[in-house]
DNA sequence: GCATTGACTAGGG
DNA sequence: GCCCTAGCCAATG
């Protein structure tokens, strides 16, 4: 377990529930700005059940990844009252988590 | 230490 | 709105 990866999951578990925050977001709180790529990497894992990986989303709202499991990805987002799109979470300003500090 | 990989992002066509 | 390209980063072999 690398400092990062810890950062990012503590930051990923800060998300409320029925609310989404993006990879750049995530890294960000993380300390590392650019490595929106590196946190899907690690989030790939998603081995920690106290890391809610589902409320991580693309830019814009694009639902991102989730390895074989993209469908329980949009049902678990459904159940917190995230509506998603065919690839879109629909309302993605709406619902996207906001803090001073992933405010880019 | 270099090369490859991938749940990313922004920009252009 | 979709596809491709070029940066960016940490993890892995």
């Amino acid at each position: 377990m690398t400092p990062f990866r810890q950062r990012v999951l503590l930051s990923v578990r800060r998300v409320p529930a029925g609310r989404v925050a993006t990879y750049g977001d995530i890294a960000a709180l993380a300390g590392a700005p650019r490595a929106s790529r590196a946190v899907g990497n690690i989030l790939r894992e998603c081995a920690d059940p106290a890391t809610p990986c589902h409320r991580i989303v693309g830019a814009g709202g694009a639902l991102g990844g989730f390895g074989r499991n993209l469908q329980l990805k949009r049902e678990l987002l459904r159940a917190e009252g995230i509506e998603v799109g065919l690839s879109r979470i629909r309302g993605f300003e709406a619902v996207r988590w906001r803090t001073r500090r992933s405010a880019r």
